[in-house]
DNA sequence: GGTAACTACTTACCAGAAGATACCAACTCT
DNA sequence: AGAGTTGGTATCTTCTGGTAAGTAGTTACC
């Protein structure tokens, strides 16, 4: 009976991690999925596989050097495969991985949160701002 | 008929804002929210109130300036609140408010991934670090 | 009475990361 | 021949985050 189920690993992983920790390898990849532009690109990969140019004209305001960047670190943690197509001129493919596509339900909660809610943070801005004018 | 319910509002206002927009301001609240201190704090208060000592020793490795900044601006937010008690010494706790508490439960989604799948991370990087030394 | 400790910060400094912009190579289209 | 497409580098500047030290107000200790 030296049976362990997927549920039971699950479990003991959660528990053998502890993103509080500053040396926990969970705290540094909780500091790469905590980013901007991974969250956009993630976003804008869960409708399907999308194009270099396509993501920079998704994606307004990102600059090609963060593009990449982004790319490339989540190509190399497994979030997502890179397709280059020799083809002329040359295309490359981004696709969300099954465990990207894992995340991304995650990732686009957080940003359909924000365009839920930007106007009851803006409120709370506005009423912060009274109250310091007031203490002030 | 000039009725509008909460939830059609709130539809109307998942489309009016995009945060793939740079100049949208759901676009600087993704930002904001998409930040390492941010899911920590808001984690870690996700169990209850916390004072500012209590939450640096919780979240390993954060400076009091960061710890401070996120806080602050998190009040500002309205995330949390800042309850000061003029005790000797003098007591300060922070609290989730209801539009915080709605917040909590995405972010500590988001480390739960990183706790949960950090070694199918690490064995990407090991595969990625293979290829690119078989073509380098 | 001096000083160490506790609270919750604030400030100054600096390395490294992020961002804007320009440029590249190869090719197609007009 | 010149403009436009592709998927990026290279460079320069600005900004952010970490480190370390200082602050204020009170109390406990010796």
């Amino acid at each position: 009976m030296a049976t362990t189920t997927a549920a039971q690993r699950r479990e003991q992983a959660r528990h053998a991690y502890d993103a509080f920790m500053r040396d926990c390898p969970t705290n540094q990849l909780l500091g790469r999925l905590s980013d901007k532009w991974v969250s956009l690109v993630v976003a804008a990969l869960s409708g399907g596989p999308r194009r270099y140019s396509d993501l920079r004209r998704k994606i307004a305001g990102v600059s090609p050097k963060m593009l990449t960047q982004t790319l490339r670190t989540l190509e190399r943690d497994g979030i997502l495969t890179r397709a280059v197509t020799p083809s002329v001129p040359v295309r490359v493919d981004y696709e969300l991985t099954p465990l990207g596509r894992s995340l991304a339900g995650l990732l686009t909660a957080v940003k359909d949160w924000a365009e839920e809610h930007i106007e009851e943070v803006h409120a709370a801005r506005e009423r912060y701002g009274a109250e310091e004018a007031a203490a002030g």
